[in-house]
DNA sequence: AAGGTACTCAACCGCCCTATA
DNA sequence: TTATAGGGCGGTTGAGTACCT
């Protein structure tokens, strides 16, 4: 027997999702939290396939999500995980907290595909096949430069999801009429996807195309500033309004786990599992001891000046 | 300016894995 | 043990946009 579909495939609602539906769904998830896909259109009245709420969720609407502009550094740590782990892109995305799978997975498709085909350093085929003392030698620097991107990434010199996302730790609400206990529960959870779904609908009123859809949108079209506590739009409709003003509430507050933590690989979090049971350290300290394990590493191994193009040559 | 082509990326499809009864 | 449901993942598609001729 073949599995049915998750959702009645008739009166499903397919193609890009709307600001308004994006909202109803970020609300939701705001008070309820992710998880129980299929019980979320009929909850909603979203006339959605639940995977699509859940890809429309994780991909887009999720909190902490950096999109476009991959840096270098993402570039060479994506190439040498890609090389490591091939097209698993939900594990290499697990060392790019900020970026979702399905965003790596494009990039790589739309660009580093070309790239290194331009350079001809396929990470599939060689034109010269490898014995199997060069093949062993060539995984062990993938290894070596996928670590030195990870110690890269994870360096606290540099801004990433964990400092961004502790600024503004637990700000109090003033007025706030949603009870304080809750409302840091959900936003532990969700720290920003208001401020996704800010930038989204920025995006969408600057299109003249879609003007015609602006509804709930008009009056929600501001700077990310403003969304960000500034100030209060002038002109909002009944509809938005209590929906706007609980996320400008949530946008307020922060996370204490932060987003980084719970999106870390396997890998790290099972270190930091590790550290929790052997120290019973806060995150700080988990964080310092995964810091450790690395720069021991990079230590031993001199893994920090790894030499690209010294080994690029032996190939 | 118009038409054709290439590119991007959000979203969908279908398979797989896991949990549960 | 098996059937089923829910969710995750990778591959693919196609609409919108940018670029080129």
């Amino acid at each position: 027997m073949g599995r049915p579909p998750c959702c009645d495939q008739n009166g499903v609602k397919k193609g890009p999702w709307t600001p308004e539906e994006d909202i109803i769904l970020v609300t939701y998830i705001q008070e309820h939290g992710p998880g129980n896909w299929r019980s979320i259109p009929t909850k909603t009245g979203l006339v959605r396939c639940s995977k699509s709420c859940r890809l429309r969720w994780t991909n887009y609407l999720r909190p902490g999500i950096k999109r476009g502009n991959f840096t270098d550094q993402e570039e060479k740590m994506i190439i040498h995980l890609q090389a490591l782990l091939g097209n698993r892109w939900a594990a290499i995305a697990s060392y790019l907290p900020q970026r979702t799978d399905n965003d790596i997975k494009n990039y790589w498709n739309t660009h580093l595909k070309k790239k290194l085909k331009k350079l001809e350093l396929s990470p599939y085929e060689d034109p010269i096949p490898m014995s199997r003392g060069q093949w062993e030698k060539r995984l062990q620097t993938d290894i070596h430069l996928a670590r030195q991107a990870l110690c890269d990434a994870l360096s606290p010199e540099k801004p990433s999801a964990s400092s961004d996302l502790s600024e503004a730790k637990h700000k109090p609400v003033p007025g706030s009429s949603v009870s304080s206990k809750s409302v840091q529960t959900l936003t532990t959870i969700y720290p920003s996807s208001t401020e996704n779904i800010a930038k989204l609908l920025k995006g969408w009123t600057k299109d003249p195309a879609k003007q015609a859809h602006r509804t709930v949108v008009a009056d929600l079209s501001m700077t990310d500033s403003t969304f960000s506590g500034g100030g209060m739009p002038s002109n909002r409709t009944e509809v938005s309004d209590n929906v706007f003003e609980s996320l400008i509430k949530l946008e307020s507050l922060d996370s204490s786990t932060s987003g980084f933590s719970r999106s870390m690989s396997p890998e790290i979090s099972h270190l930091q599992d590790e550290s929790r049971l052997r120290f019973g350290g806060d995150d700080q300290e988990q964080l310092s001891l995964l810091l450790n394990w690395l720069f021991d590493e990079a230590g031993k191994e001199q893994l920090c000046d790894f030499p690209m193009a010294d080994n690029a040559d032996s190939f």
